[in-house]
DNA sequence: TCCAATTGGAGGACAGCTCTCCGTTTGATT
DNA sequence: AATCAAACGGAGAGCTGTCCTCCAATTGGA
């Protein structure tokens, strides 16, 4: 984020206001990044030993918070597609491309909704912004598989975004029981994405056991719609 | 449900009482299937032209309106569960198995939500009632699978759950754009899922277009955490 | 005709959120 | 040390949205 400690008139922040400025960014990354951005600005104040007020002078209000916190992870993802890019082999790219955004995604609550959804409001705010960014590269690296011929023919680009929705769902889900699991899934969603006569991956975790269902089941809460 | 049409007492209910509670069951059926379980009574009553209060005369509180809605709706996915069973092949009974369990979650947003939590509130209600019919099925259906080497070996029952949470993620998310697109899902799911050396399904449905993805993105809502 | 059953929907009680306001405290500057 | 703009905390206003109660008005059926 900005590491220049000042407001938009060019005077510093106050030792005192920056620490707590501070603060507030880590509470909020944190929170986020375990809870979602549905956390409220109170909850976020109070884990950063803050008033709320304070809050509000720094942040006019929650989109601008929750924009100077993901900006640059949003960037991280099309960084991540720029390396799979760099990778020569084609289904290794791509590959590399679904375990790392996905890995950031499963440690990171709220990322995961800024790139599902449009933001937090309906305004759109920066899904759009970092997906514009995002999209072209992941069509190459799709292109780039096909033409490879690594990838199933009847794959489309736009699968993509649904692959990482289905996997990041189960990392969702299970977080709170075997934040690994997500990891077999996502290996069988790639095998099912490979082309023809190639050999399974391994399973790279065991699965969950009848009672790891059963407490991801009963720690889950219908979202509201 | 119930259609023997009277309460605890022997008498049966008046005619437009009657009326009503039909109005209220089958509005109630079709918001929840729409929109999930979060669904206000005050939208329901709404819908089904009727007052709150005949709504809290009829079903004392929301627990019990969805029981009396869904728990048959429990009995037929083990019903889907004991169909696939009784199929010869078992590779194709586990497919009809996930087939038809996700057309119905598709089509039926509160069921998806019964299956996946432990009912709406933290009492559990009829999450666990359904799920002990099911597993054992579920179970047996895995183990057979092994048993023919139609499945790939590192693949557990407990997987099963995960893959429906899956695929019926990108139901929801796709619903209004698209509402057949997770068949794609589940055809690569499913091809990864295999054992090896089969050949790949076909894709039953045509991908997304950008425009859709985009579409799907910005009606999505984050869920309350 | 009559009355118990039924009705609609205003509104109480609660919960949770965003954001404002203002008396008090504090860091920097002289 | 004295001063004062800047920063602070947090009560609470104002909103939305839920579940559910209550009761005057209405209605089906004996």
């Amino acid at each position: 984020m900005n590491s220049i400690p000042e407001e938009a008139t060019g005077r510093p922040l106050r030792k005192d206001a920056e620490r707590n400025r501070r603060r507030i960014l880590d509470a909020a990354g944190t929170l986020f990044a375990e809870q979602g951005l549905g956390v409220s600005l109170d909850e976020i104040a109070h884990h950063a030993d803050v008033g709320v007020g304070t809050v509000y002078r720094r942040f006019p209000d929650k989109q601008t918070l929750i924009d100077a916190l993901f900006e640059d992870q949003l960037d991280t993802i099309a960084g991540v597609a720029e390396e799979a890019l760099a990778i020569d082999d084609a289904w290794e790219g791509l590959e590399h491309f679904f375990r790392v955004a996905l890995e950031k995604q499963a440690h990171n609550r709220g990322l995961k909704e800024l790139l599902l959804g449009a933001g937090i409001s309906e305004s759109g705010g920066c899904g759009p912004r970092g997906r514009d960014r995002i999209e072209p590269l992941v069509v190459r690296l799709v292109e780039r598989a096909h033409d490879a011929g690594a990838l199933r023919p009847d794959a489309s680009p736009y699968d993509v975004p649904l692959v990482q929705l289905m996997v990041s769902a189960v990392a969702d889900y299970t977080r709170d029981v075997d934040p690994e699991v997500w990891r077999r899934l996502l290996t069988v969603v790639l095998d099912g994405l490979r082309a023809e006569g190639h050999a399974h991956s391994p399973m790279p975790v065991p699965p969950l056991d009848r009672d790891g269902v059963l407490r991801a089941m009963s720690g889950w809460r219908p979202p509201r719609g």
